[in-house]
RNA sequence: GGGCCUUUAGCUCAGUUGGCAGAGCAUCGGACUUUUAAUCCGCGGGUCGCGGGUUCGAUCCCCGCAGGGCCCA
């Protein structure tokens, strides 16, 4: 509308252009396809038809045809459709190569060819004049092999089965970072690794789904809408349920409904499932994203290190990534030991001092300070210590490592070791320099945990809006008796990222991204 | 939050030390019955992200804003 003007001063100076009928100009093609859909649709076609007499995919084709001999007839016919990626028209024998999804999200595409002698003048002349790149097209005809050897459809028949109203992207350029994102089914269309990405995402989580499984886990969903916000440190997004006019919160994690899950008899139990935090968003971190926990009664950190790690290899084997992972920082051998790391000798040793449980604030604040860590003046000894080993130790750990006996600042759900005081049964998993995973020892006892709750709804209410809100339910479930349980949380598109080697975004189909500029496009 | 880079045709990108805006592919018109990102000939297509300023003149220089990217915190 904006453009009308424009439109006008075109048809002015251009004065070859034929008069109201095709009103477009060549440099608008949406115009351009719209005219064309309305010209199938005034000579009583369709443009959109439900139906369109597919009989075979083109990968079954493919399938069926694996090496014909250049010039080959097979006297079959299929009826086949995809979008048109490639045209050559010539004279009187026009070739399009259609492409269709593909099992794996490869792309299949086969050659489809239309000739004069077979279909007739009026419908070459259709052809040349209506299809265009990105149309999606049904064509019936014999299944031959060019003279050069391309397996081909020899139409018989076609027609329109989508008409596409925006140009393809050009295929041979990849799309830029920001498109591909803004416009994600552009990009699927355009670049096979954006299709074999969500096949790959996929494969991941159907492996795991698969893992826990045959280990007697059963999948639950709880609550996205939550009253009390906890389970995890961080920010969460604020709602308003109308009906109750109630504040709400979305979750943050799964966590305390799993743990009141095994209370209540679900032994051993797991949840893939979107939470979402309120924070930054970089290359590395998005406002929702995908997490698996998991909870098992009468198992510890070090089962759940078993179950981690029997997650990962088959999840490496599903994707079809081998046993070796190159990363940013470094080349990862899963198949080697997986180590294991204190945290207080872990951080003695890279730094060169001992540092314990006992270390005053004041001596890891020089520590800080003589390696370059940023810190916060009102960090407590505890929390410089995770910060420390963070920052100095957890990019060195390139194979895969739990990091294990944290301060028990780190986990406020985690319960304390069972003979080393001043630390708590909880590790993480460290793959190729980052944080993937972790798992405790979970805090079981109701007297116990009611402290720690009190703790952080204290600092909730002086301010940190990160602390868990007092959950006075979870207590309740924890006072009828918890058994003793192993907990796991892994983040599903960090793991993707680490088999694939993609930015967060990549691994994310639809991520968040700040509104579009106004006037962008309609 | 700070620094640097970036935004030009449908797509991917050049370019102008301040003077009529360029390519490839795509579009439009023409030729071609075995092409493979078909080829050949021809015509078009631009609010140079948005808003200010400097200047005879700004897509280019300056200021601000917005989107995107990379570092840093």
């Amino acid at each position: 509308m904006s453009r009308r003007g424009h439109v006008d001063w075109m048809t002015v100076t251009t004065e070859k252009t034929p008069t109201s009928a095709t009103p477009a100009t060549s440099a608008d093609q949406r115009q351009v396809r719209q005219d064309k859909r309305a010209e199938i649709l005034a000579a009583g076609g369709e443009a959109y038809p439900v139906s369109v007499g597919r009989t075979h995919s083109l990968q079954q084709v493919r399938e069926a045809y694996p090496d014909l001999e250049p010039g080959s007839e097979t006297g079959d016919t299929v009826g086949v459709a995809g979008r048109v990626v490639f045209l050559r028209n010539t004279g009187k024998l026009c070739f399009a190569t259609l492409q269709e999804g593909g099992d794996g999200g490869e792309g299949v595409r086969l050659q489809v060819m239309v000739s004069l002698a077979n279909v007739g003048e009026d419908s070459l002349a259709d052809w040349k004049h209506l299809v265009d790149l990105g149309d999606h097209l049904a064509v019936s005809g014999e299944v031959i092999a060019s003279r050069r050897g391309e397996l081909s459809i020899m139409a018989d028949s076609w027609q329109m089965a989508s008409k596409a109203l925006r140009p393809l992207p050009v295929l041979h350029a990849e799309l830029n970072e920001e498109t591909r994102v803004r416009q994600r089914y552009a990009d699927l269309i355009v670049r096979p690794e954006a299709r074999k990405m969500v096949h790959t995402r996929a494969a991941i989580i159907r492996s795991i789904r698969s893992t826990l499984e045959a280990r007697d886990y059963v999948e639950v969903e709880t609550p996205v809408l939550q009253l009390i916000h906890g389970g995890a440190h961080a920010r969460p997004f604020e709602t308003h349920l109308n009906a109750f006019d109630q504040g709400m919160t979305l979750r943050i994690a799964t966590e305390l409904y799993l743990k009141r899950a095994v209370v209540g008899g679900i032994d051993r139990v797991f949840e893939i499932g979107r939470v979402f935090r309120n924070e930054g968003v970089d290359s590395t971190h998005s406002p929702e994203f995908t997490t698996l926990e998991s909870y098992e009664a009468w198992a510890d950190m070090y089962v759940m290190a078993d179950r981690m790690k029997e997650m990962i290899l088959h999840a490496a084997d599903a994707v079809g990534a081998g046993r070796t992972v190159e990363t940013p920082n470094g080349t990862v051998d899963l198949d080697g030991d997986w180590a294991w790391v204190e945290v207080y000798p872990g951080l003695s040793e890279a730094v060169g001092q001992e540092i314990t449980p006992d270390t005053t604030v004041e001596e890891l604040r020089a520590v800080a300070e003589k390696h370059e860590v940023r810190f916060d003046p009102f960090w407590d000894a505890e929390k410089m210590v995770i910060e420390l080993f963070g920052e100095i130790v957890e990019p060195t750990l390139i194979n895969p490592t739990f990091v294990y006996n944290y301060p028990p600042a780190a986990q406020p759900l985690a319960r304390p070791h069972r003979d080393q005081p001043g630390v708590i049964e909880a590790w993480d998993l460290i793959i190729g320099g980052m944080e993937r995973g972790t798992a405790f020892s979970e805090l079981i006892d109701p007297v116990i945990q009611r402290e720690r709750l009190v703790e952080q709804s204290r600092a909730s209410a002086a301010g940190d809006d990160e602390a868990m809100q007092f959950d006075e339910d979870f207590l309740r479930a924890l006072e009828y008796g918890a058994p003793p349980m192993g907990g796991i949380g892994l983040g599903i598109d960090r793991l993707v990222m680490l088999f694939t080697g993609a930015g967060i975004r990549e691994t994310i189909l639809f991520p968040l991204l700040k509104p579009e500029a106004p006037g962008g496009d309609h």
